[in-house]
This record gives structure tokens, sequence and C-alpha cells, in this order.
RNA sequence: UGUCCUGUGGUGUAACUGGCAACACGUCUGAUUCUGGAUCAGAAGAGUCCAGGUUCGACCCCUGGCAGGACAACCA
């Protein structure tokens, strides 16, 4: 991929009003700040999987940097080895690669400057402005004060900078246990900001780091790390979540003191979704539950679980496209994210037959053993992409829910005496019920109209309905996953007082069934996507085999009849 | 009972250096249609958190409230 891609991916739209991130940068260009450079950096932590909110700071980062030819970063922000792992470094590769962008080649680790981060801190020690100091962890929160009151000064705050220097050293050296000693700056214990109540810039830790391995035992914090990665790598916008504001008075003041090249930290909203949790916390404890089949479960909000639910990148990047970028809370309802695929698999989506509910449908004029191949299209939207022919015979499976024996006022699908038109086949009317010993209907009888064949009558006559069907002989049977949301409230976290989330699981979010479909998908492959016709978007799922097939329902049809349905009652 | 940030239709985003609010989704009509899908046309819906002030004029500036969020991990 090149930077053209990356541009691409962007959607391109240029008279759309700016975001106040973009317009931070033209201001930039316009004075030269930066030289006119641009450069941005998508800094994930590799300690879990990539998610929708991600997704969103990925298409800013990348996006603005495409916009104004300028680069963009991947840089895995690494600095404590106790909770990162080479597996989500892989996976986080991949995901933002299959969401469209690519860093070119610049893949860098907060981990690549480790050696230099040491010498940044050796720096501020001898500036007198770091020093290594001995509380316990217990003692320094006590020492740290409150949000509402100032902090005290360390006992250890006034020691020399040779001791400070040799000190640090020996902490490097692994002359101390973990916790033993911390590396702390020396900046404000009665500031009103608490992160600058003289934060710790490396602490003891005699843990193996998936990249340095056992060449440390001291690792800088993610403030100590951060700016100083982005200032080492040029970085122009160093754009943030909202959670990091509080952060870059500290930022700021690392840069000043060290005195290297300034980059612009910005901060702007994380996204929520309705019905939807985000935490990486809580997303960990669905798949360690076993409440989801791992990370890339179709109900996942992560990249890997909407990739594999049927999600395709355009669809994501529109989204966060249409979302914007502001600095206040958002709340986006998850409908619009269906919106947007059902936006994009519109357009590109093969049209088949499936029947989910199957009730059987014996067409009494129809020659028993006879059967033919009828023509469909593969996509009414778009002629290209060709026609198949669909078997057609004696005995069909039609929905049950597209048959009702008292249908209700505008109800214009299959009734006794109704007449319907099956979907590239023939007109066809209703004129017996057959309903087993507790009077459920098992069973219709039917006639067609063969002048009708193909779907039109040659008299000119109108039907309202046209239902979907497969041939009972032909239709192969496949497993269908039939995925809702996860949760049944908006807000999972409403749990009243004592419970969590996870009472606000949906029961139904996964449906397990059978369906019977055209023999035409017998050769189907895993992550194609296809519209069973009046019933929604589906995608093959990677379990599924020949013989086998396996499909996830990415998201529903517009449904307004269910509207129309759901207001009579 | 501290500091900082934020506050525009149901939701999200916009309104150039002040000139009475736009777009998208959703909602509702109607047209069209071999998917109650898609498409097309149209409508309703906020007077910009509140109260003062500056101004000929304020969503935008000032003051004071109110509401929401963030901040007291050797996490990022």
């Amino acid at each position: 991929m090149t930077a053209e891609e990356n541009k691409n991916a962007t959607n391109g739209e240029e008279n759309k009003p700016l975001n106040f991130i973009h317009t931070i940068v033209e201001d930039d260009i316009r004075t030269q700040k930066f030289g006119g450079r641009v450069h941005t950096r998508f800094p994930p932590e590799p300690n879990g999987y990539l998610h929708i909110g991600h997704a969103k700071s990925i298409c800013l980062n990348f996006g603005t940097a495409a916009k104004y030819n300028g680069m963009c970063n991947l840089r895995f922000d690494d600095t404590n080895p106790t909770k990162e792992e080479t597996e989500y470094v892989d996976s986080i590769k991949e995901d933002v690669h299959w969401l469209g962008f690519d860093w070119e080649g610049r893949e860098f680790y907060a981990s690549d400057y480790f050696d230099a981060l040491y010498e940044f801190a050796v720096k501020l020690i001898k500036k007198s402005k770091a020093y290594v100091c001995d509380l316990t962890q217990e003692e320094m929160g006590t020492y740290r004060g409150t949000v509402t009151q100032p902090g005290k000064d360390s006992p250890f705050r006034t020691r020399s900078v040779e001791e400070n220097l040799q000190l640090f050293e020996q902490m490097r050296n692994g002359a101390f246990h973990d916790g033993a000693r911390v590396l702390r700056a020396k900046i404000d214990m009665g500031h009103n900001n608490m992160l600058m109540r003289d934060p710790i810039l490396y602490r003891i830790l005699h843990t193996d780091h998936h990249r340095t391995g056992d060449k440390w035992c001291i690792y800088p914090m993610y403030d100590f790390a951060h700016g100083q990665s982005d200032s080492i790598e040029g970085i122009t916008h160093s754009i943030c979540t909202l959670e990091f504001e509080v952060h870059r008075p500290l930022y700021e003041w690392f840069i000043k003191e060290l005195e290297i090249y300034a980059p612009q930290q910005i901060e702007f909203s994380r996204l929520n979704l309705t019905y939807t949790v985000m935490s990486k916390r809580k997303l960990l404890s669905l798949v360690k539950e076993g409440i989801v089949n791992g990370w890339d479960d179709p109900r996942m909000p992560t990249i890997c679980g909407l990739r594999r639910r049927g999600y395709t990148p355009e669809s994501i990047r529109n989204f966060a496209e249409k979302i914007g970028i502001a600095r206040r809370d958002q709340l986006i309802d998850v409908s619009l994210l269906e919106f947007c695929v059902r936006e994009d698999l519109n357009k590109r989506s093969i049209r088949v037959m499936g029947v989910f509910n199957p009730l059987k449908v014996t067409i009494t004029n129809y020659p028993e053993g006879q059967e033919e191949l009828l023509e469909a299209l593969n996509n009414p939207e778009d002629e290209s992409m060709g026609t198949r022919k669909v078997p057609f015979g004696r005995e069909l499976y039609i929905e049950q829910e597209d048959f009702m024996e008292e249908p209700p006022k505008k109800f214009f699908r299959l009734a006794p005496g109704a007449e319907v038109r099956l979907r590239y086949a023939y007109f066809m009317k209703c004129n017996e019920v057959v309903k087993d010993s507790n009077g459920k209907v098992i069973e219709l009888k039917c006639t067609i109209d063969p002048a009708s064949k193909g779907g039109n009558s040659p008299d000119g006559r109108k039907v309202k309905g046209t239902i979907h069907w497969v041939s009972a002989k032909h239709a192969i049977q496949a497993q269908a996953r039939l995925y809702d949301r996860l949760f049944i409230k908006e807000d999972p976290e409403d749990a009243g007082e004592e419970c969590d989330f996870k009472v606000n699981l949906n029961p139904e979010s996964l449906i397990e069934q059978v369906c019977y479909i055209e023999p035409y998908l017998k050769d189907i492959k895993p992550m194609e996507k296809l519209q069973f016709e009046r019933v929604g978007y589906f995608c093959v799922d990677n379990d599924s085999v020949p013989g086998k097939l396996v499909f996830n329902r990415t998201v529903t049809l517009k449904d307004s009849w269910a509207k129309i349905s759901g207001k009579n009652e």
C-alpha cells in the first residue's frame, strides 16, 4: 500500500466543513508552524485487540496525514512489559492494514527509544529536575495529596545530583527489587494538576520485554515516553483522546526541560456506541468468561469481530467520517453503524434466496417429478453482476412468516385465497392449509399461474407481495448464525447497584439455526458477502467448510413491515 | 466541594475574523419498485443549558450560575 492508497481510504470529499483538528492543521500549514509539515501517528498499546473506537482514531490520524500530504507512523506504546505481547502487535498491524491504511514502513516502538529515554532521564537528573525516591507505593499515595488538597514533598526530593545519578544507574543495573525505588520528576507537589505532583518517570520491573528481552529492568512510564517518542519521530500533531488532556502540561513540561523538538498534542472525544461496551477491560472479561467466542466473535465491537461479522473496511471508514471529530462526549447510535454497512453492502452484495423458518408448499398443478431452471438477477442494483439459474419444483419452502391464515389489513403476503409472486418464478395462490393435530400450519397447497413464469402475468394482473422461496428438492442446508446486539440496554452500564453490565446481556444475541439455501451457493468461500433477499446481509464464516456452510448475519434489512405490524398491535 | 474540559433538533456534526441555525442518521408523508429492500420527492423537528451584560446585531465576546465529563495506577 502507498500514500495514494491512504488517501483513497479517506474517501476524498473536498468541500465538507473541516473538523476542529483539520482547522488547526490548516492554520499551522498556513503559518508554517512546522515548516508546513504534517506528521501524525497512531500509537496503540499492544495489550489488546483494536476496536471500533480505535478505528475512529486510525481514520483520523492516517486520514489527516493523507489529506495534507503528510505521513502517519504506526507506533506501539510498549513501555509496560507486564501487559504487552507480540500477539497483539500482529493483530493490530493486520487490523490497520485491513482498514485500508499503511504506515509505509514506519513501524516504530516506544521501546526503540529506551536508550534515548534513559539519557533524557539522566539529563533531567543533572538539571536537578528529577530524583530517585524511596517512598513505598502507599506512602507516595499519601504524599500526593488529593484532588482538593495539595501534596507534600518527598523526603528524598533533596538528594544530590550525584547521589541521584548513582542510584538511577544502580536501578538500571538491577541492584534493587521491583518497587524499591522510582525516578520522579521534580515539579510541584502543590500543583492543581495531580499529574504535575512529581510524577514517576521510571519504575523497576524485572520483567522481560517482548522486544528488548532482559536488557532493561527499569521501564519508563507513559508520560515520560509518549511525548519524547513523538519528538524523536518529528510528529507535528499528536492526536489523542480527551482523557489525556490533563497530561498535556506534563507532556509540554518534559519537552521544554529536555529542550527538544515540540510536537503539538490535540485531544478529541472518544467514541461511545449504544448497546456496546468499549473498554478493553470489559471486552476482555467477555472473552475470558466465555460469554463470547473470542476477540473476533461477530458480536464484539473489535475490528476483527466486525470483520468476521461481515463489515467492510469502507463501511467502517465511512462511519468514522460521519460521526465527526469534536471535544464533547459522543454517544453514537449503533444504528448509524448499521446504516453504514447496509449502504455499502447494498451496492456490492449478490442477492440470493434462503429460507430460515421453512413452511412447505406443494404446488398442486405442477407435475410431479418436473423441475426447471429460472433465471434470477444477481444484483438488481448492478446489472453487471449477471444472472444465475434457480431450480424450481413442485415442492417448495417459503418463510413461515410470509403466510398468515388470518391476515391483518396491510399484509401483502400469502394467505388463504391470496396471490403472491414467487420471486423470479410464478404468481402463486394458496388454496388449502394443512395443519397438524395441534392446529399448527404445516403445509400449504397452492397453484401457480403457468402464464406468469418469470414473475409477470401477460394479462397485466398485479400482485402486491413478492416472497422468496427455495425448491425443497434442490435446497442445501446450511448453518445460520443470526447475530443481534450483545446488550438489551442502550447503556449496558445501567445495571443498578451491585450489578455489573453483564446483567444487560441480550440472551438472543446469537441464534443458531438451519437454513435452506439455493444450490448456487454450494461453493461459496469464507468471508464472501451476500444478501439473502428480504432477510438480511450475511457473510460466510471462517468455520465454513464445503458441504457444511456457515453464514453469519451481518445485519438485517430495513424492515418497514415490522414497523407497520408493530403499530397495529 | 479543588482544577481543567464540554454544553446547538431524538443522535452526531456544522455555521468564515459576531449578521437570527445547515448537513447526516432517525422519524413522518407521497411516488416508484418482481426484495414491505433500494431509489426519488417532500415534511415535521432546535431558536443554540440558564440568567444577566457588551453590541445596531451573539450559537459565537464578558460575568455569574447549572449540568455532564476528566484528574488522586510504580496502566496507557
